[in-house]
DNA sequence: CGTCGGCTTGATAGCACTCAATGAGTGTGG
DNA sequence: CCACACTCATTGAGTGCTATCAAGCCGACG
């Protein structure tokens, strides 16, 4: 759900980049200036296709998303979940072509920000420029750990990890309640991510929820424990830069 | 070995940049402003530590390093392979805190960037700021790449990958021949890269050695077969990124 | 020539996969 | 109102890829 307030299209957004560092009045003009017309994305179409040249970049308003890519087998990784107040695709503003896919998991409300007046605000506003460009460092952390969860970590590790570092992206945009968020995914969406079998994810969760430590049912997630979850996870919210230093 | 020219230091920088977008002889001048005195790395030394935070950015000029995770239980996940030409911290700019650490794989040369001229260059130069996060950009792509290759190819087609794209990074910095390159690293390091162990690792190069794909000997891989390296890798090059587009 | 790091090979074990079937919940239409 | 179809989650059984443990090989080097 989109926040209520003046600027209710880049709340979330902004609510996370003020997490980071204070953004101006002005840069917060400008951010506005370059986001269009909010529209809807029906959950399970693609909001930017493989391969494409997109003109501008997307903003996450309210849903959820993910990066994928596609495989010869029919199979799909998907890299990145995304949270509302994310750029989606910020990166083909210089990448220009698409590495990925991106697809909405949920319904979705998303604004577009045409590259033109993207470019244009880095030629106006550094300090802004460098908290978008900090966001999309952000991403690449986000992949690293998700590399080491993947490459390092069990199964269970893997799962905890992933519920930890939605709980506190979702809670760095307002997004989610006391140890407890909104995650209307399925199971095979979450084997995607993770890079295993629907059927063993639904043996982690399993596990989790018996072992008391979640609940995880009417895609709402509770954390019972979040010490045990954290410790399972190994979890470090480094990453995550979560502190208000400025750049 | 670091190229000969007028400005060794940061001639792969610029030979890679180069193939993205024009870089204009100020802006040479202004990467050239910020970089300070080369130092020399020997192999197996920390570059960058865990958790620090780095008051300077820093550029590989030759060698190999790595950006890699700690484990609790001892063990160790690389995330990246850095080749001459990568900034090994650039993101450490905006992120103020490494979220993972970077290790020279072999003696290393390396010349400092201290943030509070990277950030005037910022201030100053718009276009060269886009060229400089779009690199962080591809280290983002790369990450997804070994997500994918991790999370859904099979141990064989993921060690594939890894050549193919340590081929082409080589050669965009002028580091590699005629399907042949220097890869001076243990198995052991590649299992942390791959996330398989030491033993795996063996058999799946005795085994693309054994197809006739490649050779590998001496610190020297030599690929006999692209087409069915690319093949078994699923190797599609778009993530890197290596077109001439402005940005 | 002995030691050492790195690589290779063999044997065994385990985590996660696939195939398969069942159950629960939801929506549709006769 | 109920039969049916469909999606999603769960559970069981058997398989396989990769880990671990262990031993041996090889080249580098003092």
């Amino acid at each position: 759900m989109t926040k209520p307030g003046p600027q209710p299209k880049i709340a979330t957004l902004i609510d996370k980049l003020s997490q980071r560092d204070h953004v101006s009045p002005e840069e917060i003009e400008a951010l506005r200036d370059v986001l269009g017309t909010p529209q809807e994305v029906r959950g399970g179409v693609d909001i930017v296709k493989e391969h494409a040249h997109p003109q501008q970049s997307t903003l996450l308003i309210s849903g959820f998303s993910a990066r994928y890519s596609s495989l010869s087998d029919g199979g799909r990784q998907i890299t990145e979940i995304n949270v509302p107040g994310d750029f989606i695709d910020l990166h083909s503003l210089l990448m220009k072509q698409m590495d990925h896919g991106v697809v909405a998991l949920t319904d979705c409300v998303v604004a577009p920000a045409p590259h033109v007046k993207l470019i244009a605000l880095t030629e106006r506003h550094p300090h802004l420029t460098r908290l978008l460009w900090l966001d999309t460092i952000i991403d690449a952390a986000i992949h690293r750990q998700w590399l080491v969860a993947m490459g390092r970590r069990s199964g269970l590790g893997h799962l905890a990890h992933l519920i930890c570092e939605l709980y506190l992206r979702l809670q760095a945009v307002g997004q989610s309640g006391r140890l407890r968020f909104d995650l209307p995914l399925t199971q095979a969406v979450l084997a995607d991510a993770l890079g295993l079998s629907t059927v063993h994810v639904s043996r982690l969760v399993t596990e989790l929820r018996g072992e008391g430590v979640i609940n995880w049912s009417g895609g709402q997630v509770e954390i019972l424990d979040w010490h045990r979850l954290a410790e399972i996870a190994e979890f470090d919210a480094t990453y995550l830069r979560l502190q208000n230093e400025p750049v």
